[in-house]
DNA sequence: CTGAAAGCGCTTACAG
DNA sequence: CTGAAAGCGCTTACAG
């Protein structure tokens, strides 16, 4: 089949490309009859823009870009960036943007591909994941002035746009409903330590802690795998005084520590009881299910490509906040058997 | 910053923008000595082609589209297209081509974002996942002639390439491995019965079952989730002459299916063995490790994009077969303890 | 081996 | 309200 171009559609409708080009594009220049017979034509003949010499003339690429910065063996089992990738996608097509995806090793690889992307001028902008304390990307896209909106802080984000969510709030709140169930020794499994939300969520939990005379309260980091989250609980129930609650990063980790629990015989919830991040699917695929802090993960994503399409429209680089985490209490949480 | 031109470039080495353009391609044309100094200085001052301008003169838009038609609650769950996700994008990269993605509601949704994609020269071959026993978008794609490859089959491609991997053997080998382990209750969970894989797989279970004189083998069908994987094995271990073994579609709804059983007071294996297809981190992640038939999605999804470009680089579209799945035993498969 | 030029298919001022 | 034309930044025959 031969595409039809910009010129058959002038051609049937008996005006100029230019006349064409404004009616589909909904700009003032022809009348209301002679857009209505060009729109019908296109339909007809299934005229769709050339991609590229539209990005060539209108210098803009159509498209936003988002980086995965994660080890193959880690993307694949947390539901949270295919949740957060669908609502995204969902409001990108829903403006007739497309989604470029590049799966990148590290940062400065990530940076490679923003300059690359810069370069080409492929997109339009790009959605940063996973905000690090000092993050070098930061600069790098504010020296490009690429269009960009981080997912995360507040705060770590320069002169870029951002999207947050309140993720103190809510770790306070899990922290004061384990507490009012009975709980005083309260272990969190963090994740890796140098993501910003990392940060956020220690220095909530050592101050609501401190707050509340948790004086056991711990947290250890891992990083995200089954195999870690695993490992790590392993060694937190081993321990003397060991804890009646833990709190995950993760519903990944908090999956692999169930399992831990009740191979080394212990009742969840009754002899431990297990808070997980990241509501998910995965939450309620356990027995018992887990109790959960979670929101709605593709709209997260939505708001996120909405704010960069305002961004790449000329909006002010502003930072949003989003709605906050919810607890949503399940199975895996009770008032300890033995304080 | 101003991004550079190829004329930029052409400028300061003092040749023409032909000449910069043999020379980044490789094409002769222009000296040894030449390319290397235009070569040197793009990389000094940061230059990529604009990926427009190349898509309009070169009429190849240096991107692949891949339709997700998967609601979005399914999406996340399964670690799947994530990893099959990271192996395409990881061969595209390396060829320097773009990974364009997009989530669809269904085949009519997604068969018009093909014909989208094709007018507007947004990609130039696409990946199809998901075949389906007479899967409408084979012949749309054939009538655009837009170059793809389909994972899955064998069979019901129509003339599209296509690369499939044997779940015959795969799965016979499996309840091959229950009977020998004493299993003569053989149960499956299947996925959604439209599907070709899950054709070939329940032809291939009916066909062993028979051989090998397991008359009470059943297949009843799924549609992937936990909840539905949850619900299906609670009537299966409810019935009278309760099946000792199960073996699942997918990794998500075997997980269910263990929860079910231990809420249900069985022991896994002694009580019920369970065999997952699509071997993940989430198989692990539970107690016990679940028994799996898997193998690299990651390199199958390379091995997809590679075939892909080989079409669209003009290679005969051609039906490849990729590595069969393997079954790796672990502690959720053993022999019955009451035959 | 190199340069000048046409052309890819749009968008967008600029005349009429 | 409409048409003719320039231009976006490349690639690629075509001369030299």
């Amino acid at each position: 089949m031969k595409r039809p171009t910009i010129a058959d559609v002038a051609r049937r409708a008996g005006v100029s490309k230019g006349a064409v080009s404004y009616a589909l594009n909904g700009q003032p220049g022809v009348s209301a009859a002679t857009r209505a017979r060009i729109l019908a034509i296109a339909t007809e003949i299934g005229f769709s823009p050339s991609s590229a010499a539209r990005a060539l003339s209108a210098a803009t690429a159509g498209a936003v870009g988002l980086a995965l910065c994660r080890p193959a063996r880690t993307l694949g089992v947390e539901p949270f960036f295919m949740a957060l990738i669908s609502g995204v996608e969902a409001e990108l097509s829903a403006r007739s943007y497309a989604l470029t995806l590049q799966v990148v090793a590290d940062h400065d690889a990530e940076i490679a591909v923003y300059r690359r992307w810069w370069g080409e001028r492929r997109v339009d902008g790009v959605l940063v994941c996973d905000l690090r304390t000092d993050d070098r990307r930061i600069a790098a896209l504010q020296q490009l002035q690429l269009p960009a909106v981080v997912i995360g802080g507040p705060g770590g984000t320069g002169e870029l746009a951002s999207l947050w969510s309140d993720d103190a709030v809510a770790l306070t709140e899990a922290v004061e409903y384990l507490v009012a169930l009975g709980h005083r020794r309260i272990a969190r499994v963090g994740g890796l330590p140098d993501l910003r939300h990392t940060e956020i969520r220690t220095d909530a939990f050592a101050a609501v802690c401190q707050r509340l005379g948790l004086t056991e309260a711990v947290t250890v980091f891992s990083d995200y795998t089954g195999e870690e989250g695993g490992r790590v609980t392993r060694r937190l129930l081993s321990s003397a005084a060991r804890p009646t609650a833990v709190i995950y990063d993760n519903d990944v980790m908090a999956v692999a520590g169930l399992s831990v629990a009740q191979e080394m015989g212990l009742t969840v919830p009754d002899d431990l009881s297990i808070v997980a991040w990241d509501d998910s699917p995965l939450c309620r695929l356990v027995h018992p299910p887990l109790t959960a802090l979670g929101r709605d993960i593709p709209a997260y994503g939505a708001h996120a490509a909405r704010h960069l399409l305002a961004v790449i429209g000329g909006q002010p680089a502003t930072r949003v906040q989003d709605e906050s985490p919810q607890l949503t209490p399940r199975g895996s949480t009770a008032p300890p058997r033995d304080k």
